[in-house]
DNA sequence: TTAGTTTGTAACAAAAATGTAACATTTAAA
DNA sequence: TTTAAATGTTACATTTTTGTTACAAACTAA
């Protein structure tokens, strides 16, 4: 999964939060706290979709989809707009502007992914694919399965997550703490120790003779893919 | 780990138990009881991350929260808020105010430790910027790896610290204190004299034939890169 | 239920990193 | 030059970190 995209946002924190988790699925993401510097960084940046607040302190998020609208270097531009609890969704809807998709706040990060991974399938079939690749290794999120060298191997569900962690930003050293966070979603009684035997069990399936260890050990940091 | 955390929490015990764990940790901690106090010594102690009360006695949690994201000077403070059991999620989270993370009471201190790390480490991205480089000596802190004229060179973990910490200014002279307190984790009981046998391991990692010493001795100073 | 997986943790082994002492060498001042 | 302080170098015991295995508890599917 890779792509660009551009948020619109007058609220940091809420920047903040959806930048990193985003980055951290392996988007490119740049943003613009009001709409009138977002529209000019926007061209430069060349995003592959938009996230854009419905209300900002200058150009309303309507303003700022007519404008794209009009552009031809970015009409075409995927948009999801962002809209608070209490704005009434008929009235957005009777001044639509051309957007893809609505998500109404607060919203889950999972919801706002779902939605942007459907937009951009649907806008630009080829670039998204539910498919993790590192050297010879695939992971396939939709039929849950993975290979080694075209041949398939069988991994325990947490071995399955923690390699999908993994193949998001192979090469990336994660420490304990980040891998806790990210592959045990809510038990975070759990000690850093089990990570050592969850790798220990993931490197097992996952070498097979006379290939490459793919599991590097940066002691007293973490593990990365490598 | 270091950094400032302050509490606001109107129940005693839960302060004094949360703020002595904190500091075996190695956390300067500061706490106020109530919201208006709060605010205040909070500007004052300028920490690095807010522990939040959601039921105060005086102003909610949300009431400070917002006043926070108001104030030019303490706008980014990251925030994590403290519910009792008995208040909805979704109520808080309709309310929300750029808050960071939540924790709900009663809850483990491994849990708060781990919240209070992904936090800081979160809005303090060290891990984001970009590689140090120094002539032709290449430090890259996402892969946690050192090249020196393209070629990798291993390292421990301490020279990859102290290499580190030379690169952010490199022909920067600093003193054996100075190294001390920023390589080492909490400058507990180390000689001063162990910083010499580190640099000389250093030097002999990163010294490759016919290239010139890297590491400059400053006489009754200390070192530095050169 | 039962049988088979999956998971977390303890316990021990192995490997790597670390701190310090002891001695050698260099430096700068008298 | 002589001398004392500062630094370089090496070796080694200790501590820390990681690898590995085994086992019981929790969970699942039939």
């Amino acid at each position: 999964m890779n792509g660009k995209i551009f948020i619109i946002e007058d609220e940091p924190s809420i920047i903040q939060l959806v930048q990193h988790n985003l980055e951290k699925n392996g988007f490119i993401v740049s943003s613009s706290v009001n709409g009138n510097d977002g529209l000019k960084e926007l061209k430069k940046f060349q995003p592959d979709l938009l996230l854009l607040d419905w209300m900002l302190p200058d150009l309303s998020g309507i303003e700022i989809c007519k404008n794209i609208r009009k552009d031809n270097s970015i009409k075409n531009l995927p948009v999801i707009m962002l809209t608070a609890k209490g704005e009434e969704e008929d009235k957005i809807k009777g001044l639509d502007c051309g957007v893809d998709d609505y998500l109404t706040k607060p919203f889950s990060f999972n919801e706002l992914m779902a939605r942007i991974k459907a937009v951009l399938r649907r806008s630009n079939p080829n670039t998204v694919s539910d498919n993790l690749e590192f050297e010879d290794l695939v992971l396939d999120r939709i039929e849950k399965r993975v290979y080694r060298d075209k041949k398939e191997i069988q991994l325990g569900p947490t071995e399955f997550r923690l390699l999908e962690f993994f193949l998001v930003n192979p090469k990336r050293v994660y420490s304990r703490d980040q891998i806790l966070e990210n592959v045990w979603p809510n038990n975070i009684n759990v000690e850093s120790r089990t990570i050592d035997v969850h790798i220990r069990r993931l490197r097992k399936s996952i070498n097979i003779q006379n290939k490459k260890e793919l599991i590097r050990t940066v002691r007293s940091s973490g593990y990365s893919l490598i």
